[in-house]
DNA sequence: TTTT
DNA sequence: TTTT
């Protein structure tokens, strides 16, 4: 019931291991440090690079995930939304954030640290789909209909 | 949990009215006519128009929504997943078809048919949206924080 | 020849009417204020509204057509990359900024300041399309193929 | 100049190696069978799986990198749009085909065939973004700006 | 701070 | 079949 589209999707790597806090109701924050180069060439030809760094947040299932199978390095599909905070710092300074609301996440299968070090982690599996709404109805897949599909639906043919 | 992303996005305008079916359990399916056209100018340097018309296929409670708000005419945001099916038609010939599963919608303030004629119909808003999810948790808003933004939350402090 | 994707896409409204510069070498930069809201409902069930207020910029040719059809309250379609910038105030201190750099335009037919008060520009059409390689080569269309698709071309039949 | 957006993004695995072929003129055109696939819980708790293979099409410089770098197995984002087409197949009966015409690749890390059989080709570098403007404008990196961001551009202060 |  |  918004008004307006407010989407972000990155494919980045990993700056640092996630950071993840709980709320004092128990919802995990995770925070990442997420890089996407873009390269263009000057007007001499060289070669140019750019480095963004993304401030991605993941609430709740979505971040317990995030901080339990995300590592430096990892490669990782993000989906969200832009938010723009203003608060005041411990110097009392007006300060802006940026930061980017997950609602979906997809490990890549690149590289990143193999989980070593943190013993106390899961195995990760190479690849993975996590949507915000974890936990609710899943979506969008029809059995193969035998004739015209989307029609004549049995009760139980629901069809995602 | 997939493995992959299937994501499209589509802004067009609706060749015809929607038509909605329901499943035997009284689930709403609703099926719009989408048209997205390009441009190009060809190697004379005519302009050259495509259109594509887009199969969309609303399901639930977005179904209902879309069936009963937009229009021949009605300029949309849809966005949703590719799904590709096989059937036998009653000639009994395989064939195959493309959907795109919605899971939001937005209406845009285009303009379609008035809502004339479909008395029926209640008066249609200017611009909404409507997730897949609707009726799930809502997300990614948050209040404004006086300190540094997600930290420290309070319990009631859930951010989105 | 980027590693990673940075897309941002928004659909919104304006807040003021669009500001623009030119470079030294004539190029125009053009910035918006461009508006999304999101509701979502608290937990005492109240509908909470939130609105991010985007900083879109568009370069060139873009810039051009951004400075000269958008207004105040219109209605677009952007899709752009994320820039996050570090410069020093001038009051000394060090600030951060986070732009949208576009490079996908369309109006939207949504309402919008009608043009009045600012005489000099020109009449703008409900709609249209403008990516940031206009003048580029068009694309992604093809003639209609008798045959199979995209298939024994001939030399002219240029598929976009 | 269009009316309309059409927009695809893919992320998934390559089910064979992609296929290329040449126009008269000279131009690549290259097809790969893209696999995405999402998983459901059906009315039993079952995990239900369903894959969609997208047919994508390249074209020109990115058909030829396509047909050079993927492989069987290939892990690979893709940005492009839909276009459907009737034609009339060899057995006189009309046939209808969805594409998806890309407009930008990057390899991802994931696995796939380490390139081996096809020896003409060259080594793969794991991770690679083209665009089908690849040639053209490079575009959205500014220099750091000192003072506030994009202002007072100098000439050849070009911001992308 | 990542990645290639 | 829409829209401009």
């Amino acid at each position: 019931m918004a008004r307006g589209i407010n989407k972000v999707i990155l494919v980045g790597n990993l700056g640092n291991d996630p950071e993840t806090r709980y709320t004092q109701g128990g919802m995990a924050i995770t925070r990442i440090s997420l890089a996407t180069t873009s390269v263009r060439k000057d007007k001499d030809g060289n070669q140019q690079e750019r480095t963004e760094w993304h401030r991605v947040v993941f609430f709740g299932k979505l971040g317990e995930i995030a901080g339990e199978y995300l590592r430096k390095g990892s490669s990782v599909y993000v989906e969200g939304s832009l938010r723009y905070d203003k608060y005041t710092g411990q110097d009392g300074v007006e300060k802006y954030s940026t930061d980017i609301i997950a609602d979906e996440m997809q490990m890549l299968g690149g590289r990143g640290e193999g989980g070593g070090g943190g013993g106390e982690r899961a195995a990760r599996p190479p690849r993975q789909d996590y949507g915000a709404s974890s936990g609710n109805a899943p979506r969008r897949q029809a059995p193969a209909p035998q004739q015209a599909p989307v029609d004549d639906f049995a009760d139980d043919d629901i069809p995602f």
